[in-house]
DNA sequence: TGTTTTAGATGACGTGTATCATCTAAAACA
DNA sequence: TGTTTTAGATGATACACGTCATCTAAAACA
């Protein structure tokens, strides 16, 4: 049990920052430091080697998720022809019932938003923060400000989340997918 | 102390319904039976005399929150010349510093949205979800779909929380105001 | 006024969980 | 190969909270 090699250990410490995609699928306050160390095989005695805190793991996450996220926008941009093209499949992507069932996954500011605004010190704020902004930015076209988008995009996620089981779910989903893809 | 006028005691029991606004400002998860009666001026004995348990307290606390979120929207119809007024009206005010400010009052779904998402029982997230489709109906324009709409100020709100003392905060809030009010 | 009812108070109990002190064996290095 | 270092395991502590059994005094009613 013991020592493993200083590379696995250096790669362990990683790992409960990637488990802490608990964190979006359940809340912080579902998740227990056991359940993020039983995540990647450990027990909960090396958590307090590595973090301060079960909070001080909350900005670590949040920097992993949205540099994930950044990585990911770069990647869409560089598999289609242009721009608005990546724009257009984001959209349809984030606004798909599979993005809806795993939390876990894809955008950080929908899992944690209200964890965040709730709790957080100035660090995790801001990474929300310039987050939403870049993907404000990333999101812009001619007619239609891209932060107002992100906003949209937000909203209609959480809703579709919270209605899930509904068919306003789905409509959410698709009525705002196409207000935003069609013109104006 | 026991035993006060029937009449109070059936006043009593609306009181814990109304202090589960706390729900919606520090999340259902930090906010414990003893707070809520707290802040009613009792101890947390009573409270299971009325609930059968906290989360059973969640959808009475939702359904008066719609409800008087429902009453304030007629209010607001009636108090302005026409309904395009009123919804000007409203957009202004939800998006504004002191809506953000004060989770505890207004917008329900807002404060919720994440908890009933991840909790809750089917009759809970029927009401958040008829909920914003009632919005969305109201918020409806002949150039825009009130439901997108609808989502656009959920999103854009609770950015400007989880952002809130950074400057994006409030830009945020201008900026969707701006898109949402002008043309098209 | 005496009896009965019951709103609300008190005080436990059990559980879940963050945190920490301590221990261990294996890796690292001599 | 012997010594030292340390990643991770174990177990203990402390506390917060949901829940419930029990108690009380005053209101309701006769």
């Amino acid at each position: 049990m013991p020592r493993v090699s200083r590379a696995q250990a250096v790669q362990n410490r990683e790992r409960p920052v990637q488990a802490a995609e608990l964190f979006r699928e359940r809340g912080v306050d579902h998740v227990s430091v056991q359940d993020i160390m039983a995540a990647v095989g450990l027990t909960h005695g090396g958590f307090y080697r590595q973090f301060e805190s079960k909070e001080a793991l909350l900005p670590e996450a949040a920097r992993h998720a949205y540099d994930s996220m950044a990585a990911r926008l770069t990647e869409l941009d560089a598999s289609v022809a242009d721009h608005t093209a990546a724009q257009r499949r984001f959209i349809q992507t984030y606004l798909s019932p599979s993005h809806r069932d795993h939390p876990g996954q894809d955008c950080p500011t929908a899992g944690l938003v209200q964890d965040i605004a709730r709790t957080s010190s100035a660090e995790t704020r801001d990474l929300l923060t310039s987050g939403v902004a870049d993907l404000g930015e990333w999101l812009d076209q001619p007619g239609r400000d891209g932060l107002v988008t992100a906003c949209t995009l937000l909203g209609a996620l959480l809703v579709a989340r919270a209605a899930a089981g509904s068919p306003l779910s789905t409509q959410v989903l698709e009525q705002v997918r196409a207000a935003l893809i069609s013109p104006t």
